[in-house]
RNA sequence: GGAGAGGUGGCUGAGUGGUCGAAAGCGGCUUCCUGCUAAGAAGUUGUACGGUCAAAAGCUGUACCGAGAGUUCGAAUCUCUCCCUCUCCGCCA
């Protein structure tokens, strides 16, 4: 989330940030100054009956005044401190969700724009190959019997495909391939649970703002991921690391989980948008001075993958309009779709600034010993199988 | 799933109603001392949000001993609910 003080410091600068995006997010900012005055007011007096409190309480104590009179002293307390607790909890709650459903605020170099037109392309590397009468990939591997579609429907729901012989080694080779490549980078190879935890969903952004987009286990607090990012940015949830330990590198292979809730009869065909996929994950945590050039170097890994494969690709710089909610800035990789004539998303990698280390609290303590500080964290998709 | 034990500061671990944000030890930091393979001495050492201040330091207020609620003038300490961890038994890939 984005830091209250500075909200309430510059409000004027942090809606210009978040006009950017052109999604309405500025008009919250208001509303939140608003509950926030209340709330701090209602915090100064709570603070005051309370002192009020521990005053009569150290009267009894030393023999100043006797019990009786405490009693009666305490009277009115007893009725005011419960009421006036009540309302803050409930200030503090409402105006901690509202600024858990506020987008972060885009960097200074996110270009204008209002949608993916807006974009701007950055490189392109490789050639395009020249193929007569391209065919698609989900045609290929129906005639290679590698991905059957019809099963995963029957197994499971629509979305869901089953990958058969050598798509099923493919698809672990290239799960290895990755994770060897970078973690010979020294990226940390981790391989964590893939469920997760309200608290972590929170942490990074995913909830609470777009809830129903995630699977959800009946009866338990828990969510299948929808990226590695989820659990391997939460490791050290409510944790203070050392500044020496900084930065910390990690790559993850998990399957992911989305609903698509909002994709009916988007790319409905083949292999491309569905319900559970496989990724290799990179995640950055780093110092606040350092995270734009762990980002540049991020998204060069990420790209060092496809070049490796051989694959044409792009990079895109997201415009203000289409960034995801967490990100300060992101780039996208798009890779060459001989079928669909056309480079298609196969990497996201983002810079969140503290956003997420607000969230999950995640801080450091500075090597010159002075107050723990959030740190930054990044991520990229280093590469979607 | 059944039975029992327990959740305290970076760690170990005291603390059963007030003098406890919390003994002691370890670790960390600072200073001093010693010429010998590092030891000793002293001091210091949690987090968040406020106030004071030009600011920092300092001083100061409030909260925090798993979470929430209750009893009380007063709760780490008593009561209730929940969560989690550990041990044993059962079941099981």
């Amino acid at each position: 989330m984005l830091d209250p003080r500075i909200i309430r410091e510059h409000p004027e600068e942090v809606k210009k940030a978040l006009a950017r995006r052109h999604a309405g997010f500025e008009g919250q900012i208001d509303e939140w100054l608003k509950v926030d005055q209340e709330n701090r007011a209602a915090v100064a007096e709570l603070e005051r009956l309370r002192q009020r409190k521990n005053e009569i309480s150290n009267d009894v104590k030393t023999g100043k005044i006797t019990k009786e009179k405490a009693q009666e002293e305490s009277k009115e307390l007893k009725e005011k401190v419960p009421a006036l607790e009540e309302l803050q909890r409930q200030l503090d709650e409402k105006g901690n969700g509202m600024l858990l459903g506020i987008a972060n605020a885009p960097d200074p170099t996110v270009p204008d724009g209002k949608d993916e037109n807006e974009n701007v392309e950055l490189k392109k590397w490789g050639t395009i190959p020249k193929i007569d009468k391209p065919k698609e990939h989900d045609e290929i591997a129906k005639a290679l019997g590698i991905l059957d579609f019809e099963r995963g429907v029957k197994i499971a729901e629509t979305r869901f495909t089953v990958v058969m012989d050598m798509g099923a080694k493919l698809e672990r080779a290239l799960m290895n391939f990755m994770l060897d490549m970078h973690a010979g980078k020294g990226y940390r190879e981790v391989f964590p649970p893939i469920m997760v935890n309200r608290d972590c969903m929170v942490g990074t952004g995913q909830l609470p703002k777009f809830d129903g987009d995630f699977y959800k286990c009946e009866g338990e607090n828990l969510y299948l991921v929808p990226t590695a990012e989820v659990p391997v940015t939460n490791l050290y949830r409510d944790e203070i690391l050392k500044e020496e330990q900084l930065p910390i590198y990690h790559c993850a292979y998990t399957p992911n989980f989305r609903r698509e809730a909002g994709s009916a009869g988007k790319d409905t065909r083949g292999y491309i948008r569905q319900h559970q996929f496989n990724k290799v994950e990179l995640v950055k945590f780093c110092l606040p001075e350092n995270s734009n050039d762990e980002h540049e170097k991020l998204t060069l890994n990420a790209e060092a993958v496809l070049e490796a494969l051989g694959l044409a690709y792009r990079r895109i710089l997201l415009c203000g309009g289409d960034m995801g909610f967490s990100a300060q800035k992101c780039y996208d990789l798009e890779v060459w779709f001989p079928g669909q004539n056309r480079y298609r998303e196969i990497s996201s990698c983002s810079n969140f600034g503290d956003f997420q280390a607000r969230r999950a609290n995640l801080r450091y303590k500075p090597a010159d010993g002075g107050k723990p500080r959030y740190m930054h964290t990044l991520n990229g998709s280093g590469l979607a199988i």
